[in-house]
DNA sequence: TATAATTCTGACAAAAATAGTAGGAATTGA
DNA sequence: TCAATTCCTACTATTTTTGTCAGAATTATA
């Protein structure tokens, strides 16, 4: 059950983007400095979170990346399920049809329910962060530390 | 972030044998007919759920595996965590201490709330399923099919 | 216009994890 | 004794992850 570097990665360089782009595209080298992050692996990243309308990328000398929206209207879900594809701890969590082909089970499938209940509590909860939450946190612990 | 099929089979298995070992031992034969599982992969699980003293086994002729306590008593989170180990999405969402050789960051990590708040939401969930509701969903359903 | 800073694209590859299999030893009820 | 069973240790194929690399395309700026 665990995350993979892009989810991990990504949602770091996601909120770091955020942080930067404020008036300027910010660029892949900046953010790979500050996150420690190589430049070849973010592009990878970029392409998935462009695919998903979450940044925007300005090319060319001076140009860099951007947020498509106000960070108060993208919810880290939104950011990791671009970046990891569905979280679900299963594939029929979230699929409507019997899992038979999947599980193997045959008729009721005992155990659909505690997928199903993982799976909704995983996107209740990423679904109901924002990055501008992250943002702030973030500012915070600056003036504190 | 799926779970690997030692969560999904075990799980299974596990209710399995509290279903069917209510008088005698299961033997894994038994359920790898049942659940369309090898005896050799099965028996790698066992030895996680033994070790986690959520079964016994009763070796030889006639044996086979039982639970060590009522159904009522163990969750889903209990056999879980047997078999995957810890469920939390990146390693420093449980560690008390910063998570800085983990994930880069320097400092403050911006995205560890995140993690934490995922890893308790699933938490909180499968702690809170126990294999006796697994149990009653499957006879009710038995029933109706 | 030349150059440097960028993103974009696709192919490749090492390492790690997953998903098992195989063989045989040990135990025990009938 | 023997058949059924768990136990234990290797082994291995496949898939996924985690990147790297090379070079093309784009564009601001000197």
């Amino acid at each position: 059950m665990k995350l993979s570097t892009k989810g991990r990665y990504g949602l770091r360089a996601f909120v770091d983007i955020a942080i930067f782009s404020k008036e300027t595209p910010v660029s892949l080298a900046d953010v790979a400095k500050r996150q420690d992050i190589s430049i070849s692996y973010l592009e990878q990243l970029m392409t998935k979170l462009k695919k998903a309308n979450l940044v925007q990328a300005v090319r060319g000398a001076q140009g860099g990346y951007e947020l498509t929206k106000d960070p108060s209207k993208i919810s880290v879900g939104d950011v990791l399920r671009a970046l990891e594809g569905d979280l679900s701890p299963v594939e029929c969590a979230t699929e409507e049809e019997t899992c038979e082909h999947s599980c193997g089970a045959t008729g009721h499938c005992t155990t659909r329910l505690v997928w199903k209940k993982i799976n909704d509590s995983v996107n209740d909860t990423i679904n109901n962060i924002f990055i501008s939450e992250l943002i702030e946190d973030s500012k915070r612990s600056q003036k504190e530390g």
